[in-house]
DNA sequence: TTGTATGCGTTATCAA
DNA sequence: TTGATAACGCATACAA
C-alpha cells in the first residue's frame, strides 16, 4: 500500500559546494557573499558562476545563529477577525512598516495573535532570537506578550499606546484630543443633546476616544448618552444607535467612534424618520470609504495610517541603532474633515 | 555628545549554562526540554529550577540549524492595502490558517508581498530554512514567487488557483460553478438584459466569476453588457454601474463579483431612479457584511473563509507528512444565500 | 588577497 | 540513564 514518506527535501547547496565548484575556500565564498572587498575579480567570477551551478542559496538560520541578529522585524497583530474586516487602517500600517524596513534591508514578518490561542508559541518565537525586534498593532492591556517583550528587552514600537508599556516606544494618534477636537465642532453646530457610540474600550484608542468626547461635553456630558458597544462595526453601529435612541428620544448630534459605527448610526437614524444633519449631527473616526460612501458624507477625523506603520518601523530601527526609544512616544497629526453630515 | 551605542543585547542564557546550573551535562537538558523519557526524576527537577532560576529560553536558529526544520510555516498575502480593505474574508482565512497550524504545533509566520518592492528578500527567506512550508494566498499569475517555490520544491498551498501551478497543491471554491449558478438563478427571475460588473480579471477568481457569468447566459451573452473593474470596492462598484448603465440603460439584471461591488452599483441604480429588486435584479458574492448591510439585502454566493484557510493549513501539512497534494485541488462548498436584491 | 580554524546553541550518536 | 562529542551552515579572526 501506499506508505506516505517523508517529503524529499530538495537538497540545498553549502558554501562548501560552492567552494570547491569553484576552486576557492569557504572563506573567500562568504566574503564575495557578503560584499567584503577583499576578494579579487577573479574568485568573485568563479563564486558567481559556481553559486549560478549550485542553485546556493544562504541558509538563513546558519547566519543568524552566527551573526546573532536575523535581520527581520516581527510584527504582531491581535485579532485578526474584527481587526481586518473592520479597521480601514491595518493594510496600510502593513505596507508603511514593511517599505521602511525593506528599505533598510530587514524583513518584516507577521504573527497573527489569536486570543483564543495561546501566546505561548509566539512567546518561544520572540525569545528564539528569530526577529531582532518587535512592531505591536493594537494590543490589549495586560497583554501577556506585553510582558514577554519587555522581560526579553527585546527592541519594541506599539502602534496606539496601552496603559502598561511604561518607557517602550510606541507611536500613535492623540485619540483624546481628536475626539474632543470633533465633539467641539459638532457642539458647535449648536447641538444640545449630544451622544457617543463608543467601543472596543479595553483597549487605548476606544477608551481615549471616549475621554475625549467627555472632556469635550464637561458640565454638560450625560452617561446616559453614551452607548459601549463591542466592535468598529456596522452592525455594531446599528446597535449602539438603537440604544441611544431608546434612552433619548430627543437627541440631536452624536460622535461615533469610527466610520463604520457611524454609517450604522447613520441608517437607523433614517430609518427612525430623523434627518441628518438637519435633525441629528453625526461624526465619525478614521476618514475611511465609509466616511464618503454615506449619504450624507461624514465629517470625520482623518487618520494617518501609512505614517503610523512607516514611524513604528522606525522607532524599531532606532533602537536597534542604540537610539532609546522616544520619551512620551511619537504623535501624529490627525486632522478634521468636515463633510456634511454635520 | 551622545554617541549611540549598540542596544545591549540582554545576555540570554544557553544550555550549556543551564546545565551546568542544574549539575548535569548538556546532553541531558537538551532531552529534558525536548521531552525525552530517559531523563530521571532527580535530573528534571534539577533542570526545571535552573531553567528558571536563568531564565533560559532556546535559541530557534540553532535548533533548526541542527534540526533541519523550524517548525514554522510562512503565509504569503499579496496587496495587503487593497486586501484588507476590500476582502472580507481574509481575516477568517488567516485564522482558520493559524488554528490549524498551531494545533499541530506549528508557528504562522505572514510575510507581505508588496508589488511596489522586491521580491528579492522574501525569496531569500522562503530559501533560508525558516519556514517549513508556505500558504500562498490570491497570487497572481506569472507570479514570481510562484517560480521560487516551485524551484525550491517547497510545500505548499494555494488559496485559490492561479493557473499556472500545475502539480501544486490548492484549495478554493468553484468560481466558475458558483457565478454560474447564481447567475443562473438571477435568470430565473425573468430578467432578459443581464449585465455583469467584473473584478480582478487577473486573479483566477475574477476571471473564473467572468466565465461562469458567460457559460450560464450562452447563447444571450453580449459582452457590452460586461464592465471590468480593477478591485473589489464599493467605489469600483459604482464606477462598473454606471458605465453598464451608459451602454444599456435597459439592464434588468447585474451580477457583481463582489458584494462590495453590488454595493456601489445598488447606490448608483437607485440614484438613477431604478428600483430594486423590481426593475433591476441584482446578486454579490462572498456574503460578507456588505450583503446584510444593503437595502435591500443582497442575494449572494457565501464563501467557506475560514475553511479555506484551514484546508490550505491541512494540505501543506500533509505535504509534510509525505501525503503530497491533492491532484486537482481541493474545492469547497458555495451555498448561494436568497435575500430580496433579486 | 586567501585559507584555516574556531565558535554560534542545539540536537543526535554512541559509549559508558 | 547519562556524558562526551560530532555535526548543522555560516562568518570571522588570524595566519599565511
Amino acid at each position: 500500500m501506499c506508505v506516505p514518506s517523508p517529503t524529499p527535501r530538495r537538497k540545498r547547496a553549502t558554501v562548501h559546494e560552492v567552494a570547491s565548484e569553484a576552486g576557492v575556500s569557504r572563506g573567500t565564498v562568504s566574503r564575495a557573499i557578503n560584499g567584503d572587498r577583499y576578494v579579487s575579480a577573479e574568485a568573485r567570477k568563479a563564486i558567481d558562476a559556481a553559486i549560478i551551478k549550485t542553485g546556493y542559496v544562504p541558509n538563513l538560520a546558519a547566519r543568524s545563529l552566527v551573526m546573532q541578529r536575523s535581520q527581520a522585524i516581527g510584527l504582531l497583530v491581535h485579532e485578526p477577525h474584527s481587526m481586518f474586516v473592520e479597521d480601514p487602517n491595518i493594510g496600510d500600517i502593513l505596507l508603511g512598516a514593511n517599505r521602511e524596513l525593506s528599505k533598510a534591508g530587514y524583513l518584516m514578518t507577521m504573527l497573527v495573535v489569536d486570543s483564543e490561542g495561546d501566546t505561548a508559541p509566539i512567546e518561544r518565537y520572540l525569545s528564539g532570537g528569530v526577529v531582532d525586534g518587535v512592531i505591536v498593532i493594537s494590543a490589549r492591556r495586560d497583554d501577556p506578550l506585553t510582558a514577554v517583550i519587555r522581560r526579553l528587552g527585546l527592541p519594541a514600537a506599539f502602534v496606539g499606546h496601552p496603559p502598561d508599556i511604561e518607557g517602550m516606544s510606541f507611536v500613535g494618534i492623540d485619540n483624546h484630543k481628536a475626539a474632543e477636537a470633533i465633539t467641539l465642532r459638532l457642539i458647535g453646530t449648536g447641538r444640545k443633546r449630544v451622544g457617543m457610540i463608543a467601543a472596543a474600550l479595553d483597549r487605548d484608542s476606544g477608551a481615549d476616544r471616549l475621554a475625549g468626547f467627555t472632556a469635550a461635553l464637561g458640565d454638560d456630558f450625560d452617561p446616559t448618552l453614551v452607548s459601549a458597544v463591542d466592535l468598529y462595526s456596522y452592525s455594531e453601529g446599528v446597535r449602539g444607535m438603537r440604544a441611544l435612541l431608546q434612552r433619548e428620544p430627543n437627541i440631536d448630534g452624536v460622535f461615533a467612534a469610527s466610520d463604520s459605527l457611524a454609517a450604522g448610526a447613520l441608517d437607523v437614524l433614517r430609518e427612525a424618520g430623523y434627518r441628518v444633519p438637519e435633525d441629528v449631527g453625526i461624526v465619525g473616526f478614521d476618514n475611511s470609504d465609509w466616511a464618503t460612501r454615506c449619504d450624507p458624507p461624514l465629517s470625520t477625523v482623518d487618520q494617518p495610517a501609512a505614517g503610523l506603520g512607516t514611524s513604528a518601523a522606525r522607532s524599531v530601527l532606532n533602537q536597534l541603532d542604540g537610539v532609546g526609544p522616544e520619551p512620551g512616544g511619537i504623535y501624529l497629526d490627525t486632522p478634521i474633515i468636515w463633510r456634511d453630515s454635520a
